[in-house]
DNA sequence: AGAATTTATGAATACACCTCATATTTCGAA
DNA sequence: TTCGAAATATGAGGTGTATTCATAAATTCT
């Protein structure tokens, strides 16, 4: 009987939470942080203006939520994609595809980042620091076992791979949304891909005359696909 | 006679006007775009709070100013300093020290950009898309050199190799920041450099076959390379 | 039911950006 | 040198938005 009203209650005080969290991710979504004013959050979620800052300090800290629920999500689906594949070529493949669609979708929300994560004095130990860790250990994983079998580069240090592995890709994001070429997109993944696991269809450099030639080969193929793909596109 | 007071009247002018914009850094640097206020920026420039306004639309489009000062004294030494180096790899090297030290010493000014950015109606053919385009260009002049030099990897396209040079190291740099690492810069970027640059060290240049092959297939992407910019250029 | 506690409200406050009526300074012409 | 017009500067007040808080409503406990 206690335990029921009480849990009565704490449903109905987070369907309101989750009503105003929802409410707060659209609009963000739609207007950015900054465009994004309060009331219009308490108006969409169905509560006076005081009601929201029962539920959170203030604006950042609503916001803040945002995010954290995306990284949540992000994490909860690269994590079960990759569980699915097998190489860890596969995977890495399926994690950066994975990355660019998520951060295409909801690039209003991860740029809010910056702007939640000023205000807290240290962002190390912040919830938000460790979904980002649970997130990028994702890739981790994968780059251990990919050198432990030679399948990923060992030559450089897997905490530098992940740096290049995600910020190229938020960078690259960027620029394409710019360019309006999101088609190019499965190009650069390729090719960043590309400098990051080793290639096995090129035999190694100490072996002979074979290995020079398929290397070539292989760099003469992608070479011609690149223009391939180039003059389709202008001609059609 | 009239041509002297005029210049002394937009002498004075210019120097108020400077003195906004230095103030404006200042603060901006101290204390990021959201904290700071234009009232604090009037009081150390030493005018009126109405006066900043004679001078600047409003607060984003002081700190867009500031922003592209910025990136017209990052491009400055960034060219001026790769005009005195020999090497492709020297100079790639050179441009990724200074991007690291001056988002290391600005980063404040850099993180603005997003800020900045988002009011205007259309970020290309902005000034600022343009300020940052003769930045990177000179990257993409290194890469076309190198690549026809074979110095840098042909296997991937010039502007994706691009994204993925700064990408990096805007990325790196944070997690760099955050935790205390900046004597791992170094380490960061010899690894990053790696990664484009061709290993000279591999036997494959100047040796029999394989070395002649090497250098033929080089070759060949070099000339790919060049279509590519062709029918891109006529393409947009 | 009635007191106590939790939750909700929205008017009032605080604070920043920005405007504008007014004042001051500059400068050329008389 | 003086005067008037134009350019420049001022800061009190307007406006919009985040946030607070006294008050009210709803819920729970006795």
């Amino acid at each position: 009987m206690q335990k029921l009203k009480t849990s009565t209650r704490r449903e109905k005080v987070e369907r309101k939470e989750d009503a105003i969290i929802e409410a707060a991710r659209r609009i963000f979504m739609e207007k950015g942080f900054a465009k994004t004013t309060m009331a219009e959050i308490a108006r969409q979620s169905g509560v006076a203006d005081g009601t929201v800052y029962l539920y959170f300090k203030n604006k950042e800290a609503l916001a803040r939520t945002v995010v954290s629920d995306f990284y949540r999500r992000l994490t909860e689906r690269a994590q079960s994609g990759v569980d699915g594949l097998g190489s860890v070529q596969d995977q890495l493949r399926f994690l950066a595809s994975h990355h660019m669609e998520s951060i295409m979708n909801e690039h209003r929300i991860l740029e809010m980042l910056p702007i939640v994560s000023a205000e807290i004095d240290s962002y190390r130990g912040s919830e938000l620091f460790d979904l980002n860790k649970n997130y990028v250990i994702i890739f981790d994983r994968l780059v251990k076992v990919g050198q432990a079998s030679g399948a990923v580069k060992s030559t450089v240090a897997p905490w530098i791979l992940r740096d290049i592995f995600f910020g190229s890709m938020d960078y690259g994001f960027k620029t394409m949304m710019i360019g309006n070429r999101r088609k190019d997109i499965s190009r650069f993944i390729d090719d960043l891909l590309g400098l990051i696991i080793v290639d096995t269809s090129k035999p190694n450099q100490h072996q002979g005359n074979g290995g020079a030639l398929g290397n070539l080969a292989d760099r003469f193929e992608a070479a011609a696909s690149r223009l391939e793909t180039m003059i389709e596109k202008s001609a059609g």
